[in-house]
DNA sequence: TTGCAAATGTTATATTATTACATAGTGTTA
DNA sequence: TAACACTATGTAATAATATAACATTTGCAA
């Protein structure tokens, strides 16, 4: 959502077109999309997506191989992640809470041993869902 | 680790050997070792891992495609899981620890949404790589 | 013993992701 | 500018992961 000076061409591309999409989007539906703008190999959309999750402005929905934008600016280096994914429509919102955040990051398992990074996927129905 | 007269054939082959192993076992090594055994096709594979997945005995582990025996007796519907994963020599460990899980499982967003299923990923160095 | 649900077998195919290798741009510094 | 390192791009081939479709069999309960 700020700065992408710093993103080369197909990186750009392919960020705007998660940023816009309101869906998570896979890595072949991406390609299928940006194919009209010079990009026609899988290996291009995999790198960007690469970088673009290396530095923190998109994310990928592992249980869905699927990428949306980052919505959360304070998390640049995408080393802490939570999402909310409804099953029924398969809306998925990032998760932006100071506590749980806190909560996570600080976790230590009973060896005392703590992490650098975690992903959390909650699952559930959507407000929208529930209400049918 | 308890009872499994209820699998099937299938599905005992393969749980037996993911609940052996020391390592998350992926879906076409699980094909590799058990065609031996009789089981030819990747289908049925998917198939009985999709069953030990919904009875709780394995869980997947969604960022590496992988699965692993449930080694925490209490989670028998895999609804609530949270592992340990070093990056260095990709050893995975189920984390049970009840703070935690009550933690998650309480959870409500700002919306005052609850889930009823989360995962969760923890990644770092596991005391052996982190020692060298 | 009929009937249903779950599981199996088999073939083909879809989807997701990487290897390997060649080329081009970008910025830094000698 | 020339040399260098580094990042990004282009292209082809292929590997790895997962599902669709359809026929058959098995376990078990009414
Ligand atoms: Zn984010
Ligand atoms: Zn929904
Ligand atoms: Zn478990
Ligand atoms: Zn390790």
């Amino acid at each position: 959502m700020e700065k992408q000076q710093n993103l080369s061409k197909n990186q750009k591309i392919i960020f705007d077109l998660i940023d816009k999409s309101p869906e998570p989007l896979k890595a072949y539906s991406i390609l299928f999309n940006v194919q009209k703008k010079g990009i026609n190999a899988p290996l291009q959309v995999y790198r960007a997506l690469d970088k673009l999750v290396e530095i923190g402005k998109i994310h990928k929905i592992e249980s869905r191989n699927a990428f949306i934008a980052c919505q959360n600016s304070s998390c640049q280096i995408s080393k802490a992640t939570a999402f909310s994914i409804c099953e029924s429509c398969e809306k998925v919102s990032e998760i932006s809470n100071t506590k749980l955040s806190k909560y996570l990051s600080n976790f230590a398992d009973e060896a005392g041993m703590k992490y650098s990074k975690y992903n959390l996927e909650f699952f559930g129905l959507c407000k929208k869902c529930k209400s049918k």
